[in-house]
DNA sequence: ATGAGTGCAAATAGTTTGCAAGCTG
DNA sequence: CAGCTTGCAAACTATTTGCACTCAT
């Protein structure tokens, strides 16, 4: 199991959530790819009769508020979830034909929550997904 | 007729586009608000009877294309469009609670573009949406 | 007149909810 | 053993598609 597996349990029993088999194969799942992944998508990448399509939803959801994963969306507005790593935030460019991914740790946060507070907004969050053709399908 | 929308059906013109009576409504519909709408709200804008909601999703998804509006994405996915206006791209900062919206003139497009061409990636876009409670509901 | 655009109905994708049963802490 | 979690079925929301008809160019 990966270090950021751990930490993710770790994180998980923090928050007072339950580590069951289901939780732990979705962070495995999520762990073994650079890429975010959808519900669908990490639910595909389980061991059959891991769990529930629903319970990859559920977790998901929880993961995120439990600050474990990070949400993203894709170009349809599908959401994507891939684990916090000892980097922290960073983003993705995303290949529009084949899908593939990079990480971008380019990430604007501290000028977002600037020109964010100015406007006197509170408890911030951001979205931000880069998408064009890689080098392949370009 | 506002200025932004004689701007559009120009638009539409020129990439041989039909100019219908659905579709200028539509974009009035967009000219009269700051805040970027899904296809359902803007159908909702729309005096009854102008057009059906597929009509809507449709015209948006051809303006899109045409490159008269631009989208975006709402926290649960959902896809928002706005009209470009003479200021060309911007973002928004939307209330998570009650929907409001500010324009948010800062845009990395410059170090987004720098980043993914470092990767060999072309034919880029993205999508960056900023979230938060607004001083009314926070 | 010709093909882009539209309306209506129906299909789809992604996600959420209700409820009873199961398992973690 | 309390109640968080899960599974199954079903509801839902946002969006897309097929097809015949209409209208802008």
């Amino acid at each position: 199991m990966s270090d950021d597996v751990m930490h993710a349990i770790e994180a998980l029993r923090e928050k007072g959530l339950r580590v069951t088999e289901q939780r732990k194969a979705i962070l495995e799942a999520l762990a073994c790819t650079d890429s975010p992944r959808s519900a669908e998508e990490t639910f595909s990448a389980l061991p059959a009769d891991t769990c529930d399509l629903v319970t990859a939803y559920r977790c998901l959801e929880q993961f995120e508020k439990a600050g474990v994963v990070e949400r993203g969306v894709r170009e349809n507005g599908t959401k994507v979830y891939c684990l916090k790593d000892e980097h922290g935030h960073h983003h993705h460019l995303t290949c529009r034909k084949c899908g593939c991914t990079e990480k971008i740790d380019l990430c604007m946060g501290d000028e977002l929550e600037e020109a964010a507070v100015g406007f006197g907004y509170t408890e911030l969050s951001h979205v931000m997904e880069v998408f064009g053709l890689c080098p392949s399908c370009g």
